[in-house]
DNA sequence: TCAAAAGTGTTATCATTACACCCATGT
DNA sequence: ACATGGGTGTAATGATAACACTTTTGA
């Protein structure tokens, strides 16, 4: 037990970004290419240190999308995965890192910040195949930042957040399907969707692409959980479909 | 932007600890009243500061665990929910607080710690009901574990964490009875967890209680996930029994 | 033989799946 | 007309919910 003059020891604290957008059907991954030791030249997840003594842990986060992301945090969905604090994660001292999953819409342009040489949407597939290497724990957060928007999409709303202000029904299917791994029934999914009361919204206009009847556009509902939940297909199941 | 000089400041990590346990088909949470400022005298989630420069978060949640509730970490489900770090949670100075998940079987001793003048298991719904004022952010933190406990077990296996080596299937069912605050049909459980391969199996044995049939008994089985999930009613038709 | 708790059977209902089919548009 | 993507109908399947009923014990 420590004496009565103990105080406890401090760390640094810092956030990590797990930020991810819908690029031609395919799940992508914001990556910084980190310009700064330890791990110079790999590929990191965007974060950074908090700013001074009484910056939020959140507004930290908000700040670091806007300044490497050049995201609006107030636009987007952001929610806290949890605490990574390993002792030896990182050979500078004792930093124990908050990592946010964030999901932004549309084809963001990504812009190098400050302490990031580059920045870039990688696709999921190629991370979690292993071909790119990430510093520090950032594969274990990118693992479980994943595990999180797959569950969310089940019980939450947060699909739509993938989306631009409106979207046809095939687009948020493109979300389940790129964020799960799997082959969903369009028939199926668009009702199972539009059964859920005030999920999506239709905004009476419509899309046309050029080729096929157009689609009528929707915007996201005030409705933010789903219940029942819409349960993803067996992992063991999945066909595996996408990528 | 920060200039070149700059270092990050230090912030002190606490962990904290939602311990939940069921007494006489009640969940029950453990809290102790705080023994020294800030709060003296009110009820707070067990929980302390980081040792010393090299413990591990995970660690940290390990001995106070054992300090304070007197309880062995590898014989318990032990999962964190998150960081709590607004700048003023704490009075003393910026502390950001990593709380943990952890689920006790039976009925164990509560054991005051160092820091702690007294230790108790307390019912849920007295401190949902209000009647209970918590230290810090803590009611947050334990809203958050318990919504955590709810999906857990619709997802997981983490039911025979609240039981001990052996169990009968109803004490099981009081188990997502009282987490989830429903009555649910003992017939149907019965079956609903006996079809999903390898949750629970057979010990062999008979549990008899002086009354009625006796009670096969049961040891959690090798399945961690459960798929499909057990699916909770819906919290608006819940008829929310129990207490 | 009765109360109490364990455990089984059966049916209605609801959600999911699979897939045939029709609709609206551009070329 | 036909390709293309949007959208609807429907029957089979599977999970859930409701509840009647049988079994095994102690008193």
């Amino acid at each position: 037990m420590p004496d009565d003059d103990w105080t406890p020891p401090p760390v640094l604290l810092a956030v990590d970004l797990v930020i991810f957008t819908l690029i031609d059907s395919t799940l992508h991954v914001l990556l910084v290419e980190r310009g700064i030791e330890p791990f110079q030249g790999d590929w990191a997840l965007p974060g950074g240190f908090l700013e001074d003594e009484r910056e939020a842990v959140l507004a930290a986060a908000h700040r670091e999308l806007m300044e490497e992301a050049n995201l609006d945090a107030t636009q987007l969905h952001l929610e806290q995965l949890g605490a990574y604090g390993e002792p030896d994660r990182d050979p500078r001292g004792r930093v124990v890192s908050v990592a946010y999953l964030a999901i932004a819409p549309g084809l963001p342009e990504p812009r190098a910040g400050t302490d990031a040489a580059h920045a870039r949407w990688v696709p999921v597939p190629d991370v979690l195949g292993g071909s790119i290497k990430l510093a520090f724990d950032h594969e274990t957060i990118l693992h479980e930042g994943l595990e999180r928007a797959r569950a969310q999409l089940e019980h939450t709303a947060i699909a739509t957040a993938f989306c631009d202000e409106t979207f046809t029904i095939n687009e948020l299917q493109r979300v389940y399907e790129a964020v799960w791994g799997v082959a969903l029934d369009l028939r199926n999914f668009y009702r199972k969707i539009q059964a859920v009361d005030d999920f999506i919204v239709p905004v009476g206009a419509e899309r046309r692409t050029g080729k096929g009847r157009p689609a009528r556009l929707f915007k996201a509902g005030s409705r933010t959980t789903l219940y029942p939940p819409l349960v993803r297909p067996s992992p063991a199941t999945a066909s595996e479909g996408n990528g």
